[in-house]
DNA sequence: ATCTTTGATATGTCATACATAATACTAATA
DNA sequence: TATTAGTATTATGTATGACATATCAAAGAT
């Protein structure tokens, strides 16, 4: 026998725990018997014997699909299925302090990516009553002086504004775990310093181009209203 | 005493289970003890002793960590900080069998969002090299009917290639993680049937903006490209 | 008929024992 | 001496049984 079986073979060999089997096995499972949000899963005595498992394995098993937002259990009533919660779990891992300086920056560069994206949602879907919202956030901003020291909170709901006209759920969510992020970033020293070159597309300018204009303006107002931002990753490499 | 009283008395009661409370206290205690990557934590007996609980519901909590990929569990060896996969355990959820019909429309449009918004880091970052490379898996497409029927292997073969041009890792795996489900919704019939309504902007085209044009171009290239996919987004509803 | 009590039930927690795998240590062999 | 084979140790993985607790439902009291 080759040394490239061996190879291949140890390749082969399932690392995996008995959980995971479970796990798996579990969510084909509900695939197979088609159960829906709402419906209540076999007891977990009943998933041991059926699976051939003892019950520390199936509950460890249910952890994970609990973790995951697949399932909710009640005592007396047992485990019924839900709506997964994509990011409940992803925020909980979601802290500045734990994760490692490059995946940080990589966030910063998602949520610059996500405000010049959403452009087309926008648009299609901004309401009278958005923009008058949008306007009475602006007014409230104290006024932008010539170095454009910004207020973080004011930022926040300004853009946090943004993402609910997306009427995306989704999207929203997830706008707001990497804000912490977002924000541990800009005062870290992570990034170089800002470079205050010049006034830029302010909030009330994207509003005006949001009222009255088109995504493709807006795609270019958000780019130069971020530009500070933008010089911050660029110039740090 | 008012029924508001013990409304909010019943309000305040700690509803979260033992392991919530442990589940904290560890992530707590790793942060309080400054322990980074690499280093290993207490065994879970004496994380049981330590904090007053069973062992089992350390293991609980343990395993939520690890489903986290903050933790690491090697036998013998004991548990180890790791640096945590965001989208490790995400993904697992990340199935679109599970997920409800509004969750992945709102995904689809993730995706178009993340495309459009991409354009600032692609055109900093590309190399002669991702240029070449590009042109060949062009090279290698069908030619493109009047009807753009497109082979979703090619369509993924050329998106991917974009996104590891950004040279960011996060957002790399986050569209690995959201393919399946972008192909999933494409093909199901949660969206509205495909228009083909003309030509659009074709990958070759792509490639060129992004070889002699700028960031602008691209994004509205880009838009156009997707219009297809968009026109489905907003005939729906 | 309504409220209270009680009991049944399924998950939550605990304790213990054994299995398994990875490491460290020891001894045998060249 | 160095290398290997075997053995002991150790921490996690799995199994089992017991009890605690919360919730629902039916029986019973008002």
């Amino acid at each position: 026998m080759s040394l490239t079986f061996f190879k291949s073979e140890m390749m082969s060999i399932d690392t995996s725990s008995l959980v995971d089997k479970v796990e798996e096995s579990l969510v084909a499972l509900l695939r197979e018997r088609k159960l829906g949000v709402g419906d209540v899963i076999p007891k977990e005595i009943e998933l041991a014997e059926l699976l051939g498992v003892s019950r520390t394995v199936i509950r460890e098993a249910l952890t994970r699909l609990r973790l995951m937002g697949l399932i909710e259990s009640k005592k007396r009533k047992g485990s019924v299925i839900t709506s997964p919660d994509l990011f409940g779990m992803m925020s909980k891992s979601m802290n500045p302090h734990i994760l490692d300086q490059d995946t940080l920056k990589e966030i910063f560069e998602l949520r610059l990516v996500l405000e010049i994206g959403i452009a087309d949602l926008l648009f299609h879907r901004v309401t009278k009553e958005d923009i008058d919202e949008l306007k009475q956030i602006v007014a409230d901003e104290p006024p932008v002086t010539q170095y454009h020291i910004f207020n973080i909170d004011y930022e926040v709901a300004f853009h946090s504004k943004l993402y609910e006209i997306t009427n995306n759920q989704t999207l929203k969510k997830f706008q707001k775990m990497l804000l912490p992020v977002f924000d541990y970033v800009h005062h870290s020293g992570l990034l170089k310093k800002q470079s205050l070159l010049r006034t830029f597309v302010s909030h009330k300018d994207l509003v005006d181009i949001l009222e009255n204009g088109n995504p493709e303006k807006f795609r270019n107002g958000m780019r130069d209203h971020l530009e500070n931002h933008f010089a911050r990753i660029f110039d740090f490499s």
